[in-house]
RNA sequence: GGUCCUGUGGCCGAGUGGCUAGGCAGAGCUCUGCAAAAGCUCCUACAGCAGUUCGAAUCUGCUCGGGACCUCCA
């Protein structure tokens, strides 16, 4: 299997990827607290772990994938004693958790689909591992590491940091972090600062609450990922994977938990996602600047000129490589739109040539330019899956395609070979890898029918020079949204804009 | 305040100590009845200052700007 280089945010290297199991990767990846709309920032993040998860498939690799869908705790806010999510919003809209909780999952789901994201192999909930959860904090109670006060299980870091380092994935002491909390109130539970729940207190109006050892609550927001991802992927897995915002709390409590229990590291890769900025700024719930994807694809977001398609937007994302910030505007999606257009069509036109006879290629250096250039697919993208590299190289030879389907270059400067290697290397990255669609056409028969039939009589209008009439029929069709070209071969081409 | 990231041509964005990524926009030309598309050519940038080096956008230091995290957030 050919080498890979990923990025680890533990060693903030890159290191050679090697599996647990030879052939085999296990795949976490935090998925979405279903309470409220995914917006685009998070849909980033999905789009990118997908396309790691397509690359390892096509390496060759069996991949268990898992991603958990949050619908139980998360805290409100920063203090212990804030709200359940679910409850809150469900208090608000009279419904129940669970109507919220199936709403915004189908909400996601039907994102996920849209942006052609293949959905995990695994999709474990909060809420049907809560014994799973719980056997995990008493584990850390009877290791040590936790504290129960008044029904709510605390983790305590300063013990844990004695002997393991807690800040270790963002590179930072425990000094520093304390530096960084503010003072804890006179009715704080907790014994340190930085602890954080394992399991919380329900009230009695808690909607939301399950039995455990210590009462009636709800599980802390870290625990679910540690219970989860042992349970499908094991003490230890391969690759962890989630935004940049959720290493230094979430995925360091993570840490914590899983060394506190198990002794063992439980990630061997850190993978993190940048995040998706508007005007420099990160998009964000809390900032009020989250584009839902619904807004994008009909265009009625205020900030956007006109509506963009999933795959225009998978598309303007795989022109920057995940770990850099993307900033969203109109002109980057527009120019990736123009972009996506041009290497779908060049793919069109490479996909209809063929080669009958074997020989040497007539043109040897293009020939191996052409080799060159597509090999560096798999390079490239083996080097933490540098998409934007990837798509460099394929819109080299996008000329290259043009000119032999133009025949101002002849087909046979190519070998068979290559040629064959182009086009596979191509499907192969454009729709297994990178996930992309072609823009579809209509299906309609009857429909295609009568385009046909009108590119006839604009055929016959030109002949007798009557381009009153052919310009009609190209400018009515250009209206309704189906282009008209004329080609240097003397056919005529339609496409749907 | 602490920790860290970042500053690339009109815009978006890769990137390695030496070999002008790529996309979009713009200009010219070719093709074409005209368009569109396509092809060819041009537009050769790396915040500033200093240093290391035969050579730096790429390493180091300082200055300035932008951002993230430290609080729920992909």
């Amino acid at each position: 299997m050919r080498e890979l280089k990923v990025y680890n945010s533990l060693s903030r290297t890159k290191e050679i990827f090697t599996p647990l199991i030879s052939g085999h990767v296990g795949m976490y990846v935090c998925g979405p607290t279903v309470y409220s709309d995914v917006h685009l920032g998070n849909c980033r993040t999905f789009i990118s772990f997908d396309v790691i998860y397509r690359y390892f498939r096509y390496l060759g690799y069996k991949v268990r994938y898992v991603r958990n869908i949050t619908d139980a705790g998360h805290l409100e806010g920063d203090r212990d004693e804030g709200d359940d999510k679910f409850s809150k919003k469900a208090r608000v809209e009279q419904l129940e958790p669970m109507e919220i909780v199936q709403k915004y999952t189908l909400g996601f789901h039907k994102v996920m689909e849209l942006f052609n994201n293949l959905p995990p192999t695994i999709e474990p909930t909060a809420t049907g591992h809560i014994t799973e959860q719980i056997r995990m904090a008493q584990c850390i109670i009877d290791n040590g590491y936790a504290y129960v006060v008044n029904g709510t299980v605390y983790f305590d870091v300063e013990k844990y940091n004695k002997e393991k380092p807690y800040g270790i994935l963002t590179n930072r002491k425990l000094e520093e972090l304390l530096e960084g909390t503010r003072d804890l109130g006179g009715q704080d539970e907790k014994k340190g600062r930085l602890d954080f729940a394992l399991w919380i207190k329900a009230s009695s109006e808690h909607l939301m609450q399950w039995p455990s050892p210590w009462g009636m609550g709800f599980p802390g927001w870290h625990i679910e990922c540690s219970a989860m991802s042992e349970k499908y992927l094991g003490k230890q897995f391969d690759i962890h994977g989630g935004g940049m915002d959720l290493a230094a709390t979430h995925h360091t409590n993570e840490i914590a938990q899983s060394e506190a229990c198990y002794h063992t590291a439980p990630v061997r890769y850190w993978l993190h996602t940048n995040m998706l900025t508007v005007n420099g700024v990160r998009m964000s719930k809390s900032a009020g600047n989250g584009f839902l994807p619904g807004e994008l694809f009909t265009g009625s977001h205020p900030l956007l000129e006109k509506a963009y398609s999933p795959m225009n937007v998978r598309f303007f994302m795989l022109q920057t490589h995940y770990r850099s910030t993307l900033d969203f505007s109109n002109e980057a999606l527009q120019a990736a739109e123009k972009g996506l257009k041009r290497l779908l069509e060049a793919y069109n036109h490479l996909e209809k040539l063929s080669i009958d006879t074997k020989g040497p290629a007539g043109n040897k250096e293009l020939d191996e330019k052409v080799r060159k250039l597509v090999n560096e697919f798999d390079e490239n993208m083996s080097d933490d899956f540098n998409t934007a590299k990837v798509l460099a190289s394929m819109f080299e030879l996008v000329p290259v395609i043009n000119s032999i389907k133009d025949k101002t270059v002849d087909l046979s400067s190519l070998s068979k070979d290559t040629l064959t290697l182009m086009q596979e290397k191509f499907k192969n990255y454009l729709f297994d890898v990178f996930g992309l669609k072609q823009v579809t056409e209509t299906d309609n028969s009857k429909l295609q029918g009568v385009i046909q039939l009108l590119i006839d009589i604009r055929r016959e209008a030109k002949s007798k020079k009557d381009f009153v009439t052919s310009d009609k029929i190209r400018n009515q069709l250009l209206q309704l949204g189906i282009a008209i070209k004329d080609e240097k071969d003397g056919g005529m081409s339609w496409s749907v804009e």
